[in-house]
DNA sequence: TTGTAAATGTTATATTATAACATTATTAAA
DNA sequence: TTTAATAATGTTATAATATAACATTTACAA
């Protein structure tokens, strides 16, 4: 059977390499200047996969940063719920894996108001490591 | 005694107004061109504002649509602590007013990470209202 | 093999946001 | 009430983020 990798296309493939092994979150200008050696051009190209990454859950986008980090959460079946850290800081950002909170948010509903469907958290605050110092 | 609102600057002032009569979440650029009428020039003008009325928690803004909204909570606490449904049928957008919520999240620590001082939180799905339809 | 969906390539342009610098208003001490 | 600090404003230019539009190619199943 087909890893999940190899479902992906070419660009798709060279923009989730990139974001896979960043220790950070990549930018989609910065994401095109280090695919552009291996034949990416122009910003939709980068788009486009960016845009169908998120779309299957194997990357998520930080809105608040405009970043992109690689999702470290089996996917996040496929990217319905994401929820990270982001320290002040540091900006060092993670994602969070509380199986209590995915369960509280995924079910959540107040006020006889929406279905939730899908959501995404960022929590800010100073990071264990910025704490220590 | 003032009230909260007399302590806005001229440009805060209008800036605020117009997001508070609007029933949907306003874009920068729509902002600038409502205001030009009454002085408001620049964009930076118009984001000057709307950083400033962040930070005192009147407005919020709504990370995924670069669109931002009037407090509908009691100004949030300083804006430490926001949540919103996001119709994606209508693209109707409310803020949640959840105690026990704002509790749960504010209070939110696991895996001994970070001590969370602040958060934002998108909610997607179908509202009310649309569902009926 | 042929039709369809997905992905790609390319140019141009739209949208969102900040840099840099000069000036003016508002406060709170001295 | 001068003075010094802070906040707000005005202005021009530019940076950063993202999509429109259209042509072409690839993958792949009916
Ligand atoms: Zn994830
Ligand atoms: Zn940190
Ligand atoms: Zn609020
Ligand atoms: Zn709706």
């Amino acid at each position: 059977m087909k890893q999940k990798n190899e479902l992906l296309s070419k660009n798709q493939q060279l923009v989730f390499e990139l974001i896979e092994k960043a220790n950070e979150p990549l930018k989609a200008y910065s994401i095109l200047s280090s695919v552009q050696k291996k034949g990416i051009k122009a910003p939709l190209q980068v788009y486009r996969a960016l845009n169908k990454l998120m779309e299957i859950g194997k990357i998520h986008k930080i809105e608040s940063k405009n970043a992109f980090v690689a999702c470290k959460n089996n996917d996040c079946k496929i990217s319905k719920a994401s929820a990270f850290y982001i320290c002040e800081n540091c900006e060092d950002i993670s994602e969070v894996n509380n199986f209590k909170l995915t369960k509280y948010l995924s079910s959540f509903k107040a006020n006889n108001e929406m279905k939730v469907s899908k959501y995404n958290l960022e929590f800010f605050g100073i990071c264990k490591n910025c704490q220590i110092k």
